[in-house]
RNA sequence: GCCCCAGUAGCUCAAACGGAUAGAGCGAGUGCCUUCUAAGCACAAGGUUAGAGGUUCAAUUCCUCUCUGGGGUACCA
C-alpha cells in the first residue's frame, strides 16, 4: 500500500511510480476477488501524463495490452480495475475511458500540499533512488593533448558531464574521467613539431615533421621550452629521446590548458588517465597474452591482430610489423582500449563504463564489445553513448577543422564570446541521436533570445517577487496555508514541480540528458502563467493569507528551477 | 558494397515501454507594461510525421524496401 503521509517521504514523490502501484494493487486485488481471470501481472505498468486535460493528469492504457489475454473487452477490463483502485488521498478520481484507458485525476488539495515537501525537501527535491550506490564511471571528451581543446568537443564535454549529474541525483556513484591519449604516433609528431620550432627558435634548422602540427601554439611552446630548457633538448646525444620528452612535456602543457579551458564551460574531471599507464604497468602485455591465450589472438603477415566471431570479416589490428619504426609506439590505439576496459571493469570494479563518443567513432563500438566479450565479461557494463557530429556554420558557411591543419577555433574562444550557459543548454535541447548545426553568428547574436535565458528569467523573476515581499515586509521564511493555492495556474506550476522526479528518472534510465532541458522550459513556463494570473504579494488586507500561500509556492518553484539548472549546470542568477 | 544515425510546421527541433486531439522556439500576424523584471504573456496561422508496404485494437514510434542527408569502413586517434 502507499504511504503518503508527507514526513514519510524521503525526499521525492514519484507520481507516475505510484500511479503504476496502485493500479497492479487493483489488478491483483480484482483477481482475487474473481473478477478477472488469473493471469500474470506485468511487474511495471505502464503510466502516462495525460496530453489533454480532459484525460485528467495521468493515465494508464494496460487493459487495453490485457484484452487478448483475458479474451475480454478492454474497456470492461478497465472498468473491473478501476471499481478495485483503492482510495489514495492523491487521487480525486478514476475515470475509464474508450477504448479502455484508466484516467487518474489528482486531488488539488493533495497536489498543494506537496509544496510544503518540496519546500522541505529543498537541494534533495528531485533525487531518486534509482542507481542504489552503483558505480559508474563516465569517460568523456578523451581528446587528444597535441592540441587545445577545439570547439568540435563542446558537445561530448557537455553531455557527459550533464549525465553525469543526472546519474548522481538519480543515486548512482559517478566519477568523471578524462582519457589521455598519451602513446602512439600522434604524440611522437607532436614532440617533433616542438622541437623543430624549438630548433628554429636557436636558429638550427631542424626539418618540420610531415604529419606535424602547424599550429601557432606549437610555437608558442617552443618559446616556452627555450624559456624553461635552454638548448638542453638540442644538445641531449639521444635526438629521439629528446622530442619523446619534449612531447611527453608539450601533453602536460596543453592538458593544463585543457582542463582551464574546459572548467570555463564548467566541466570537471575526477580522473585524467594515461593511456601510456597501459604499457608501463604491463597490463597491455597481460591482457594480450590472456587474449592469446583464450585464441583471439591471430599473426599474419608478421602482424598481430585481435579476432572474434562477433566481428564478422572485422579484425581489430593489434601490432603492427612495419609503418612505425619505433617499436613502443607500435600498438594501435584501438589496441590499447582493450586493456583499457579491462582496467575500468576489473581493476577498478565500476559496474558500469559509459563511453562517450562521437559518431565517427561509432564503428569502434562492436570492436570494445568483443573485447570484452573475450576477456569473459558482461558486455552490458559498458556503454556507448554515440552522439552525432556537430556542424560549425559561421556566415551560413561550414568551418571545417582539424588539429593537423592548424586550423580550428577553440572551445576556449568559444565560451569567452558566448558565455558557458547558452553552450551547455543548447548542446541539451536535443537528442544525442541527430546532428547539430551550431550557427556561431546565431549563438552570438540571438544570446539574449536563447531558451537558456527564458529558463533563468523564471529563476530570476521569483528571486526579484521574493526580494520585493521582503522588502515590503512578509516573513518569506513562513509557512502558509497551502489549501489556498487553488488557481489553476497555481496547481498546474505544482503539478509541473511533481513532474521533475519523473523527467530524472527517463533521462538516467535512457542516458538522454535533453530531456531536461525540454523539462526546463515547460517548468518555466509554467512559472510565467502563474506569475500572469496570480499576483503573488498582494496589497490587498484580506489577501495576506494567500500572499504567504503563494510565497512559499514561490520558493518552492524556484527551488526546483534551481535544481534542474544545477543538473543541467547552468547558472541560477537572481539579477538578469 | 556493407554498417550506424537522421528525415515531423517556412527554419531549428520535442513527443517517456507503441496510446486518445503530434508540441515548443525562431520567423511572419494581432493585442497586453500608472502595483511583484515585457529576457514576459495572450490570441490566431502554420502538418498526408520523406515515400510504399507490413505487424497491432492502436504506429511519428516496431519490421521490410525505396529515396535523401550525415558519419564510419582495420596501423590518425
Amino acid at each position: 500500500m502507499e504511504r503518503e503521509t508527507l514526513q514519510g517521504m524521503s525526499a521525492t514523490i514519484n507520481l507516475r511510480q505510484r500511479i503504476g502501484d496502485l493500479t497492479r494493487t487493483a489488478l491483483l486485488a480484482a483477481q482475487d476477488g474473481g473478477a478477472l481471470p488469473s493471469f500474470e501481472v506485468p511487474a511495471d505498468v505502464p503510466v502516462e501524463q495525460s496530453r489533454h486535460a480532459a484525460h485528467g493528469d495521468y493515465s494508464t492504457p494496460v487493459c487495453m495490452g490485457l484484452a487478448r489475454l483475458l479474451r475480454r473487452a478492454p474497456l470492461q477490463i478497465a472498468q473491473i480495475v478501476a471499481q478495485h483502485m483503492p482510495a489514495a488521498p492523491s487521487i480525486a478520481r478514476v475515470d475509464v475511458a474508450p477504448p479502455g484507458f484508466i484516467n487518474f485525476t489528482l486531488e488539488p488539495t493533495w497536489v498543494a500540499s506537496t509544496v510544503g515537501a518540496i519546500l522541505a525537501a529543498g537541494d534533495s527535491w528531485g533525487n531518486i533512488a534509482l542507481g542504489k550506490g552503483a558505480r559508474v564511471q563516465v569517460e568523456f571528451v578523451s581528446a587528444n593533448p597535441t592540441g587545445p581543446i577545439t570547439i568540435g568537443s563542446a558537445r561530448n564535454a557537455v553531455i557527459g558531464d550533464v549525465l553525469a549529474s543526472v546519474l548522481t541525483a538519480a543515486g548512482y556513484t559517478v566519477e568523471r574521467e578524462y582519457y589521455v591519449n598519451d602513446a602512439g604516433s600522434k604524440v611522437r609528431n607532436f614532440g617533433a613539431s616542438i622541437f623543430a620550432r624549438y630548433g628554429a627558435l636557436f636558429g638550427v634548422d631542424v626539418p618540420f615533421p610531415e604529419q606535424g602540427y602547424p599550429g601557432a601554439y606549437v610555437t608558442d611552446l617552443a618559446s616556452k621550452a627555450r624559456d624553461n630548457f635552454g638548448r638542453r633538448y638540442l644538445e641531449a646525444q639521444d635526438r629521439d629521446s629528446a622530442v619523446r620528452e619534449l612531447g611527453q612535456w608539450g601533453i602536460q602543457m596543453i592538458l593544463e590548458t585543457v582542463a582551464d579551458d574546459l572548467a570555463a564551460l564548467g566541466v570537471h574531471f575526477d580522473t585524467w588517465f594515461s593511456e601510456r599507464s597501459l604499457y608501463d604497468t604491463g597490463l597491455f602485455d597481460e591482457i594480450l597474452a590472456k587474449l592469446r591465450a583464450g585464441g583471439f589472438v591471430v599473426e599474419h603477415d608478421g602482424a598481430t591482430w585481435f579476432r572474434h566471431s562477433d566481428l564478422e570479416k572485422d579484425a581489430v589490428l593489434i601490432r603492427s610489423a612495419d609503418v612505425i619504426p619505433n617499436p613502443e609506439d607500435r600498438p594501435t590505439y584501438l589496441a590499447s582500449d582493450i586493456p583499457y576496459l579491462w582496467n575500468k571493469l576489473v581493476e577498478r570494479k565500476f559496474d558500469r563504463a559509459i563511453y562517450v563518443w562521437g559518431a565517427d567513432h561509432h564503428g569502434d563500438v562492436p570492436r570494445v564489445q568483443a573485447a570484452a566479450k573475450a576477456l569473459g565479461l558482461d558486455v552490458n557494463r559498458l556503454v556507448f553513448i554515440i552522439y552525432q557530429m556537430v556542424t560549425m556554420l559561421r556566415g551560413g558557411e561550414e568551418i571545417r577543422m582539424s588539429k593537423s591543419s592548424g586550423e580550428f577555433i577553440t572551445l576556449r574562444e568559444l565560451v569567452d564570446e558566448v558565455g558557458p550557459d547558452p553552450i551547455r543548454f543548447m548542446m541539451l535541447t536535443r537528442t544525442v541521436d541527430v546532428t547539430l548545426d551550431f550557427d556561431l553568428d546565431l549563438a552570438v547574436e540571438q544570446s539574449d533570445r536563447n531558451p537558456v535565458y527564458y529558463v533563468q528569467y523564471a529563476h530570476t523573476r521569483i528571486s526579484g517577487v521574493l526580494r520585493r515581499a521582503m522588502e515590503a515586509g512578509w516573513d518569506v521564511s513562513s509557512k502558509g496555508d497551502l489549501s489556498l493555492l487553488t488557481h489553476p495556474s497555481e496547481l498546474g506550476l505544482i503539478r509541473k514541480m511533481l513532474a521533475y522526479p519523473e523527467v530524472l528518472t527517463v533521462a538516467a534510465q535512457s542516458l538522454a540528458p535533453h530531456h531536461l532541458t525540454t523539462y526546463a522550459t515547460e517548468l518555466a513556463s509554467a512559472f510565467h502563467a502563474f506569475y500572469r494570473d496570480c499576483r503573488i504579494v498582494s496589497s490587498e488586507p484580506d489577501e495576506a493569507e494567500l500572499t504567504r500561500a503563494r510565497l512559499v509556492l514561490a520558493q518552492a518553484a524556484q527551488i526546483v528551477l534551481a535544481r534542474v539548472l544545477r543538473v543541467i549546470g547552468v547558472a541560477t542568477p537572481d539579477r538578469m
